[in-house]
DNA sequence: TAGTGGTCTAGACCACATC
DNA sequence: ATGTGGTCTAGACCACTAT
């Protein structure tokens, strides 16, 4: 039998998201408006050849990521597109395609790898003298800074990092070539009073308001290998989450 | 067959939610650390006698809620718990159980009703002539005035609100009065500098930071009923959300 | 090699919406 | 009454981890 293969990971294609990904693209590529039905499950099944269970599994992957909503005895409707200039919050790095992780979008300041201090040590679970890389750099979308970010990956899981990498994209790397696989990730956020040594790096004034998010990410066995403090300018910077009760 | 019921709704309760629910309390009530391993499915499957898919959408719900992860060839495992003082930026309404709905917890101002402005009408996707409930009130938590709250909630799905209603809880009187099913949501957010009309309401200065959120939530049926603006305080506020890469 | 989670199937039956 | 999505089952087989 003819096995599918994802281009970059080279893992076996999964049916339900190889169906996923094709209804998605059916919904974008025939820019079906918001409310518009789709096929009901049983022409899904015909158009796809696979079975129910995996035509409900790909439509409720779909449905968690706001492409669509289905309605018990009613159908299966596109969901509305996002609001345009806010970033998906959830993959703002991470687990989809990042925009904003093209070359020459990152201003790399350092490339350290040092010892961590008490709360990234906590954060990273690290043992005792085990090293982190130490990263700070200002990111860029559109010409315009959006963020202001320090973070630290542990060594042991990501073994070599440089600047030029920074520049670019670390996930990508982390995943490509370091062949970590992302889990998942904790997120929390506040809005702040930007201090007087942060400020001057987004271009703005000591006390101007700020978004400040510190994530921890995990590998898909639980160790968690980065932690991040990101301030975002309160102007470049604004983002949407979408959540299903389901 | 004897078939159980949920306490307040009165619908069936379906079996993958009875045991998500019934392996949380396992974890909560033995206050398993994280990383403990669970039971293996066959385990869970004896455990509570259900079919191995019933478990596997248990674990897969308990995953998505942040409450375990899963290894292949490994195990399962219990993740991290939250740190105290956030709030869970997913359930701040609507879908479970808000701890902030509480009695007294809101200082409304008013409850009126009246024609939307542009934007509320086109978020709320209103017909021409609609009328909304417009409710303005101060959200309170352990005695903290924490966020200012402007929201619509239309008419024709939510047909009657008060003042004592908008005191408790509206998504309760919502849900269990109206009858109306919550089924998703969008929501919006940046940080702002407080304008001197709001600022006072939080106790804080014109020009001090705040999280604005607006919000949009939508019937199972995929009909927006409530819009709302929060505008919350920069000490008294702070959110997390995790998520998950399957 | 053995053990663990993950995918996929075919089919029965249930719950909700619409007419 | 009919059509729609949702749940649940039993069982085959695949993919990853540990030893």
């Amino acid at each position: 039998m003819l096995v599918k293969y994802r281009i970059i990971t080279e893992k076996p294609m999964l049916k339900y998201e190889d169906v996923a990904e094709k209804i998605k693209q059916m919904i974008y590529q025939q820019s079906m408006p918001k409310g518009t039905q789709l096929p009901n499950i049983e022409g899904l099944i015909n158009q796809y050849q696979v079975s129910r269970t995996t035509i409900i599994k790909a439509l409720n992957r779909l449905e968690r990521h706001g492409v669509i909503y289905q309605v018990q005895g009613s159908g299966i409707f596109v969901r509305q597109p996002k609001k345009v200039s806010y970033l998906n919050f959830l993959e703002s790095h991470g687990f989809s395609v990042d925009l904003n992780d093209l070359p020459g979008s990152s201003q790399v300041f350092n490339v350290d790898l040092m010892q961590p201090n008490v709360k990234v040590k906590e954060n990273l679970q690290c043992d005792d003298n085990e090293q982190v890389y130490y990263i700070k750099r200002l990111r860029y979308a559109d010409g315009k800074v959006y963020g202001f970010e320090q973070s630290y990956y542990r060594k042991k899981l990501v073994s070599y990092l440089n600047k030029e990498i920074a520049e670019n994209s670390i996930f990508s790397y982390v995943q490509e070539v370091c062949k970590i696989n992302i889990g998942f990730s904790d997120k929390y956020f506040k809005a702040i009073k930007l201090d007087a040594e942060i400020a001057p790096y987004l271009g703005l004034q000591a006390g101007d308001p700020a978004l400040c998010v510190e994530e921890i990410f995990y590998t898909t066995s639980g160790e968690p290998f980065d932690f991040s403090q990101i301030v975002y300018h309160y102007e470049n910077a604004k983002f949407y989450v979408q959540s299903h009760s389901k």
